[in-house]
DNA sequence: GATGAATGAGATTTCATTCAT
DNA sequence: CATGAATGAAATCTCATTCAT
């Protein structure tokens, strides 16, 4: 029976990476230490060695969620010139990271529905958007000082219509799907969706939107 | 001893009551269909006679909380014969019906974590947003025909638009509140957003969204 | 299976008996709610549902434990008109009720072990020693009026005074045994014992010691 | 890594330490090995290393405490020549050896607790009391050639007398306390106890109880 | 000697649900 | 309709002890 595998800090990943999926999947109250141990084939209590307890655990899960989250969101390099170009990378690659996470955004949900208690514990994204927000900042400042974007643009605000509009597709795909009779996981529609909330947040920022409506027709 | 109280269906309501407090504050496995009891002056046994399990209680919560926001979204009447002021009150509307059902918003969260399955065991949402989208295709027909409104807004996608945006304010409250540090109960802040989140949807619905922003200016 | 014994209140004293057995036997963390339960062939959970915790049931134990004793303290009725003989039998008395209950002992050395947590919680024992300490006060009256206990003795000193030398005795049988290589479980002994702390208690009282050492050696 | 904290027989000590405080604290099943390794800054594995197991560990500290206390009950020297105050002396030391080792009492307790299955496994008592029983002895002898004390005094029933007066009072502290309504740490209460006790114990021995209250009375 | 990791058995407690009345 | 008592399974967590290095 005895496993003693040899690296522990490969036994903490793979309890850890179970209990993300299982805390995604139920939500805290719903998941099971027993679940956890047994697919992370680690003894219950080695669990409570390393984690110490199931809230333990839970914020831990959120700790490395998020700093994934985080990661990938440093990745989103704006490679093109073009602000509008690079707007629209943005509004993608930020789409793409929520819906190659959604545990992320399952554990998020179940920040909301605790009150944000555990993470005031954990503080693991106190600094989660900054990144994001900087360089929303720094695409915005390029578009105005070409003049193609309007100079009073809110980098926050801008970033929570970005978030709200790519999160809640995702988040609320069945309530969605169930009321508007419409399946929202086909390519088709995604890409409906992108093209979309790409309109809306450049409309949003342009200076001249008719003209960018009347470039979008002709394209 | 038997207390009768008199009125099952007051029984009924008050069980139900306290169900969805219970389900929309802790999520389903963390209810304790204990503290339902309890809290609504009944025993455990009334609870399961009335609704016989604890699956059955939670759907009936839900069915309960969508027909009460379906009522909500019924009532809303564009009385503004104007399409942009009505639009402008279609916003405000949606925003404060989420905003008034907090226990709505967790418990739809709570719904899709679960993958729509108790949803689709109750159909009770299948019609949630029918009146809302019939509205939304009215205002937009009239705007339309008015002049002010592009003929090809598709009413569906409008609708995701306002929903994502007004929805995402008030569910994901904490974690945006941590990550960007703001404070986002405060009056300002959602005049603020309301502001915003009108002026997005217009910008979209409009045929000349230069004009309007240059209305805007000047007022 | 079903064992619905149909009488609740009896259930709660079997459980109650068991547990006054097991943690006087073996104190608040060594006793097992397993055990109790077992023992009183009572499911885990009917010991929860009517004692909420094993602090409950502990503090529950105590306090039927406390009460009994203060019932054997109360019963101790001075019968003799003569206080020395009065006294002599308050010896004697005391000397059974704490030897009769080595389970009230155990669980007050318990709660010394817990430096007064639980009786604090419980206030049970608040008054256990009124009955006696008044009896007391009773017969040194008697004497005092009838000119054989001098006037000064203190009820609560003499109380403490009987208090320790019945109770230390049968409280620390086993390492005094050992220390002083004498059975102290014996009849001969007991009666020894009992003997000399009569012989203690009343030189302390009585106004002319003398006397009463030569009256004892006459008889 | 490897720490070799230089000194075998000290670390033995620092764990000794920890195991008599957590053991004399809260018990043979109360104490917690993890504890005890944690707080002696040693880990686990010493700690059966050099004990062998929790019961070793137990016995250990029984034997330390009460080799420790048999030490200072040698150096209880009766310094004065006139029996009385030499009696007198020797409450105030037999009181003071016990309140100065709280834990002497409360493994004590532990051991009764156990009926006095450790102790027979370690045999470390067996021999306790017999330096205090010879002093005890000696005063009584002296005291009889010099006329003051009665010839028939039992040594070993004076010892219990004195040990049960001084023992009870600390170690039934709480319980009396909350009971008589009492402080019985104050410096005042203690006086009283022990001049109460000294009393008893000389009224015991002396030849004249009558002339010894007289003489009391006097000064 | 010394350590961090591991174990297995078992501890307390919880919870949805049902029975007898 | 209504209740208090009961159940069984399982949940979280603990603990003395041992292994591999």
């Amino acid at each position: 029976m005895a496993q003693r595998s040899g690296d522990p800090t490969r036994v903490r990943e793979k309890i850890l990476k179970q209990a993300i999926e299982e805390f995604s999947r139920i939500g805290f109250e719903g998941a099971r230490v027993d679940r956890i141990a047994e697919r992370s084939r680690v003894s219950k209590n080695m669990l409570y060695y390393y984690f110490k307890s199931k809230e333990g655990l839970f914020i831990a899960a959120l700790d490395r969620t998020y700093e994934r989250l985080r990661e990938q969101q440093k990745e989103i390099s704006v490679r093109s010139n073009d602000p509008m170009m690079a707007m629209k990378q943005l509004v993608h690659h930020t789409f793409h990271a929520f819906e190659s996470n959604p545990q992320a955004i399952r554990l998020m949900n179940e920040e909301n529905k605790h009150r944000g208690k555990y993470l005031k514990k954990s503080g693991s994204i106190r600094y989660l958007y900054t990144p994001l927000v900087e360089t929303i900042q720094f695409i915005l400042e390029r578009g105005r000082s070409d003049g193609v974007f309007r100079p009073s643009i809110d980098a926050r605000l801008l970033y929570m219509t970005l978030s709200s509009l790519c999160y809640h597709y995702l988040s609320n795909q069945f309530t969605l799907e169930i009321a508007l009779g419409r399946d929202l996981t086909s390519d088709k529609s995604r890409r409906e969706w992108l093209e979309h909330v790409t309109n809306l947040v450049l409309l949003h920022c342009v200076t001249d939107p008719t003209a960018m409506m009347a470039a979008d027709k002709k394209a």
